[in-house]
DNA sequence: TCTGGGGTCCTAGGACCC
DNA sequence: TCTGGGGTCCTAGGACCC
């Protein structure tokens, strides 16, 4: 047994789903394997076009953006946020499918079931990510977690037909990136003694948490990789993104991140937003408008009953042509569910918003949500209101 | 021919209370 | 007439993530 200086560090792994949505629908038409193939835009209406045909993505038109690509299509620069008319342009061949979140939500239940299965404690990280507790499972740790790590991507390979990868870390930071590693169907062990060799050669931008803006400063600002992060000044760092920010900034360089796993957590917000096949005006659009802000009233109020909640800060949220967004919303006295009394309010919402421009985009958003058990009936609450 | 939909968290300012 | 902090809640906007 040569010498372990990682035995006392923690292990935690990050899992993420390669081409996740892509390689379900591959499951469904393995004739496409192999083939670029773009999902997104959206769901064809039952009955039209031929179901038998896959569509093309040069034949496209709309205002869709791509929400996973296979590998042969990224080939091309295909990725995913980028608009389906562009992509288009990229890779005119490609196969495009609509997004079928109900097949993918199916999925996912079926890889995490697997993956608890030989790890207890996991951290939900969205449809395709997990966080995993490898210091929680007997023997977790041997080779520094890559058995277990094997055992997890064979078990969701047979169960699912699926593939991932799997980075396993000190910490859920170094985790997240070391999973990105070797893709697809990976696995990375790395040790905090890895930090100067494997992270630091790494541009800022792949830290979870440095987006395209913080990216940007710290390009402008001379500071391209993680290594370059770690070598500045904390309190210089401090100076130019906030106390914050600056200290979080400085931690991570330095491969440090405390954080627990997270195994449960209870939803904060709902919201219903969608976006016009053309720009609408609030007054010339009136009715169509108007038809489409209930149904978002509605959708919500059944979301939020189906799941077991009650909110009571109501908001509306529009963005306009130019692709400027606001928000406006109100706090009731009361928790509710109700879709008529979400309407109401999300209606003197919009009221306060300026409605001189086209509006693309209309979404209703309600927060400060409870178990729908433990919220008042808001007919006692008003009429204690009165008093 | 731009740029989806569902979220979380942070910040900053103002109201209001002690 | 002027002058304190601290704490909480609310709103609006923005960065970021999947």
């Amino acid at each position: 047994m040569s010498e372990v200086p990682a035995a006392r560090e923690r292990r935690i792994a990050h899992l993420d789903m390669d081409a996740f949505y892509a390689s379900v629908e591959l499951l469904r038409y393995p004739q496409l394997k192999g083939q670029p193939v773009v999902i997104g835009g959206r769901r064809r209406p039952a009955g039209e076009g031929n179901a038998l045909e896959f569509a093309r993505l040069e034949s496209y038109q709309g205002r869709g953006v791509v929400t996973t690509a296979t590998y042969a299509a990224r080939e091309f620069g295909v990725h995913s946020g980028m608009g389906l008319m562009q992509a288009a342009r990229l890779c005119s061949e490609a196969i495009l499918l609509p997004a079928d979140f109900e097949e993918y939500r199916r999925y996912s239940r079926l890889f995490k079931a697997a993956i608890v299965q030989l790890a207890p404690r996991v951290e939900d990280r969205g449809i395709d990510e997990v966080y995993i507790d490898f210091d929680a499972v007997p023997g977790g740790v041997e080779l520094g977690g890559r058995t277990l790590a094997l055992r997890i991507q064979q078990a969701i390979q047979a169960t699912t037909g699926l593939g991932c990868s799997i980075g396993v870390a000190p910490n859920k930071v170094l985790a997240k990136l070391a999973s990105e590693f070797d893709k697809p169907n990976g696995i990375t062990v790395i040790y905090a003694t890895d930090l100067a060799a494997r992270v630091w050669p790494l541009p800022c931008r792949k830290l979870n948490g440095v987006g395209p803006k913080a990216s940007a400063r710290l390009e402008q600002l001379g500071v391209r990789t993680i290594g370059d992060l770690a070598r500045c000044e904390p309190r210089w760092l401090v100076e130019q993104f906030g106390r914050h920010h600056g200290q979080w900034l400085h931690e991570v360089s330095w491969g440090r991140d405390e954080r627990d796993l997270s195994t449960h957590s209870e939803p904060v917000s709902m919201s219903c937003e969608t976006t016009f096949e053309r720009d609408l005006h609030a007054v010339r659009d009136r009715p169509e408008l108007s038809a489409v802000f209930t149904s978002l009233c509605d959708q919500l109020a059944a979301d939020l009953t189906r799941h077991g909640y009650a909110g009571r800060t109501i908001g509306v949220k529009l963005r306009y042509d130019n692709f400027q967004s606001v928000t406006r919303a109100q706090t009731l006295a009361f928790h509710t569910a109700d879709a008529a009394v979400i309407r109401r309010t999300a209606g003197l919402c919009l009221k306060r918003a300026p409605l001189k421009r086209r509006l693309r985009l209309l979404g209703v958003r309600i927060g400060g949500l409870v178990n729908a058990a433990a919220a008042q009936a808001p007919a006692a609450v008003q009429s204690l209101e009165l008093f």
